[in-house]
DNA sequence: CTCCAACTAGACCAATCTGTCTAATTAGAC
DNA sequence: GTCTAATTAGACAGATTGGTCTAGTTGGAG
């Protein structure tokens, strides 16, 4: 392992850690770099500004969903079982023992910092669109693909209403509830 | 009108203005106080401090909602008419006319940049917890308590959802397709 | 007209912000 | 062992932050 990769990730994995907990424009580059235990050079090193930390750290995120939704799919056999993988991969984000507490979805709160043209918006649209479009394409083995699409929108606005609302909260629990709700919608089918 | 009170006003005019545009941290008090017009020592003799301001400004904006919805009540007969008036409330306000885009619900957004124990979180917290509540008493009047209380969470996460994602795309569409799938649910009571 | 409270502009403060620079140290490849 | 590229700690810059203070102006009520 490069020394470089080395540094670079101890960035990313402190940026998340105090990004998620504090907001983005509350977080200031020396407190990442106290938290990452790096110098501040090795953060201008590996990112262009403390706006390319940002989007590293907000594509960091989608791939770690795409992990944990990855890992719920192999555990899973028929298509309800894909739709709900893609719910699971929010619950264990959600009870991944955050130290400072839950706060919701930490794409959606970064975009809620990120002013209207800011690219950062896109990365996260563009992640939401894409749990939507896997929604679909399960749902597609469950019914015909009009039918499909309207339920992936709905289970969307539900999920992500459910995180919101969880994320205010402080815990899971509303969460586990948009499960159950959108279990049996799903085994209805 | 006490000149006290005008420049207060005109404060949460700006505050409002400009932390719905670019968010909170990202907004400075000198900013605030160029956009109202108004000298600094105007805001700390109105506010105790930019995080008072900061509260104030979620209350006003609680408030807003309830007028938007009160007036949208007022010109509606039946219990799903109380419904929609709910969910017409989140577009009137969607469609207010942001000159800088539109970005979502500013009490979530808002939410989303304070860290975890801050008031001003229970503040949304209450609000969302208030539309819900007002959710659940129009259901009262057309279905039985257990399943206008099931229904009123089921809006609520539709609703939140929605707004997120229509202002993670920047308009009101999204609010819109929230809009008739909630309008067949409550017809089908 | 007088008085008083609210207002004004702007200097000022200490702290913090992002970002740059330097000089010394480390560690892996050859 | 040498060379090279990354890393380190920390000084430094200029701008901006939230907040205080002062001195002078304004405008409505009595």
């Amino acid at each position: 392992m490069s020394p470089r990769l080395d540094a670079r990730s101890k960035l990313l994995d402190a940026a998340a850690r105090l990004f998620y907990a504090h907001g983005i424009s509350a977080t200031g580059i020396d407190a990442v770099i106290a938290e990452a235990g790096v110098a501040k050079m090795s953060l201008y090193n590996n990112f262009e500004s403390k706006s390319g930390l940002v989007a590293a750290y907000l594509r960091a995120r989608h791939e770690e969903w795409l992990e944990l939704y990855r890992a719920r799919l192999d555990a899973s056999s028929d298509p309800v079982g894909g739709v709900l993988a893609i719910v699971d991969a929010y619950l264990d984000h959600a009870e991944a023992g955050y130290e400072h507490g839950f706060r919701g979805c930490g794409l959606l709160n970064a975009a809620a910092e990120l002013p209207a043209g800011d690219p950062g918006r896109a990365i996260v649209a563009g992640h939401k669109a894409q749990v939507e479009d896997l929604l679909r394409e399960h749902l597609e083995s469950l019914t015909d693909s009009r039918q499909a699409a309207a339920l992936a929108e709905q289970i969307s606005f539900l999920l992500e209403g459910a995180i919101s609302r969880a994320g205010l909260e402080g815990h899971s629990e509303l969460l586990h509830r948009a499960k159950s709700l959108i279990t049996s919608m799903v085994r209805a089918l």
